[in-house]
DNA sequence: GTAACAGTCACGATGCGTCACAGTTA
DNA sequence: TTAACTGTGACGCATCGTGACTGTTA
């Protein structure tokens, strides 16, 4: 029988820990003596271990102890969930790359004002991009997306995305919630994921509110589009993001 | 000037998060009505804006502060810092993901104990991995790993994991902290990566644990190395993922 | 007057670190 | 006796969600 100080040591973890998964029954100690003292046997440590596994798999402790204390918990299915719930973070993170990268070499503002876009830009973040994390996955991902991209493609995703706007603009009459509307959001979140970069709902939010911000780009949009259409886009945009927090 | 309702709903972030950044700093509003409404212009908008692509990029909300408030800070070094971090937390979800995999197809023991890491369980990994996740990043990494491993390759993998054990048990009689046997330590957290799967130090600590545990597996290390092998095994994972600690 | 909106506390959740104070053991 | 160890609270951390209760605006 070890004490907390002696199963500190061996596990590494701290006596606090310990305490602590005590406290919510995580792994409450085999015995006490009579002075109060926690004392564990070699399952407890064996216990200990398994908790230590599943907690490097980022697994909260809630549901760590169901999975130990429950036998008729199948491991094999909540590893698969897991499994799946750690290969979106990667491939969130993965997505929070290439926009860091962007604003690194572009700032922040040519992301979210995409007449800023322009082939100078491009030119001086491709050359960055390439001297200073060369042939990774990502890169490789951008090239394809980019690749042969003259300055003409330039204007013409230019003038592409502006037509997305003017779509839009065309409901502005209509509900934002409406169906028509929100296919037409969702359709140029997909055409920026296509052409620049992954645009998550939370990006798509900061590209509304910069339209709708009143400042340069709410005057350009409404210009081209016609008067409100900046406005109108947001609102079509914050409806899109609440409807799909579920 | 808008109402925290109207920025709310323009931003999609929530009313109570608007107090929180007026709270910590972060967004004061620009004005204040008589009875204390807080009201904010386009300006305090595009901060928002700015502060909610950071936060997607998994910067604190202090660092954030720091980055907006005081032009000093060279936003391309600290998105430098925060690609790096990010692109550790990347590598860590594979190593997990690899663990997971494992942990799905062949259960806890096996990658804690490596006698039970025979070819029927490996053979019946292979067949559900590739069934389950194909041809993806990490199935290549182990497949070269484990490319024409034979039965008797995996016996040899046993017995030179044995060897390793056998190595750091001639040690016994030194401390447990001294040079050469911190060296072997990380020999044998290297040899587990190279043919198994990425050893963190968590996991390391485990293996220790259960080396020292008193179970099986203590028994059959002493046997094989010596009495109070297994225990000694443990304190020196112990020194050495201490000392990796910081 | 009645909504809908605004304000300020203050608790809850996660996983412990870090005191403070007091009793136990070797 | 002394030092090292143990116990039990309780606060703090980051980022808000979710009330409760009260005052303001249209």
């Amino acid at each position: 029988m070890k004490t907390v100080h002696e199963v500190s040591a061996i596990s590494g973890v701290s006596v606090r820990t310990l305490q602590y998964y005590d406290s919510i029954g995580l792994l409450p100690p085999t015995a006490h003596t009579e002075a109060g003292y926690r004392l564990y046997d070699d399952a407890a440590l064996e216990r200990l271990a398994e908790i230590l596994l599943y907690r490097e798999l980022q697994f909260p402790l809630r549901e760590i102890r169901q999975i130990l204390c429950d036998p008729d918990v199948d491991r094999s299915t909540v590893l698969s969930q897991q499994i799946r719930l750690l290969e979106m973070r990667r491939e969130h993170i993965d997505n929070l790359l290439t926009l860091a990268r962007g604003m690194k070499v572009m700032g922040v503002k040519p992301l979210l004002d995409f007449q800023a876009f322009d082939t100078r830009k491009i030119d001086e973040y491709e050359r960055a991009a390439k001297a200073s994390w060369g042939k990774t996955e990502a890169w490789k991902e951008y090239e394809e997306k980019s690749r042969g991209r003259t300055q003409e493609e330039v204007h013409s995703l230019s003038v592409q995305m502006m037509e997305c706007m003017a779509a839009l603009g065309r409901y502005r009459e209509e509900a934002p919630e409406s169906a028509a509307v929100q296919e037409q959001v969702a359709a140029l979140q997909q055409f920026i994921t296509d052409h620049f970069y992954t645009c998550t709902d939370e990006i798509l939010s900061s590209l509304g509110m910069m339209y709708a911000g009143g400042g340069d780009m709410t005057a350009h949009i409404d210009g081209t589009c016609g008067e409100g259409t900046g406005a109108f886009i947001q609102k079509a945009i914050a409806c899109y993001v609440a409807s799909r927090k579920h």
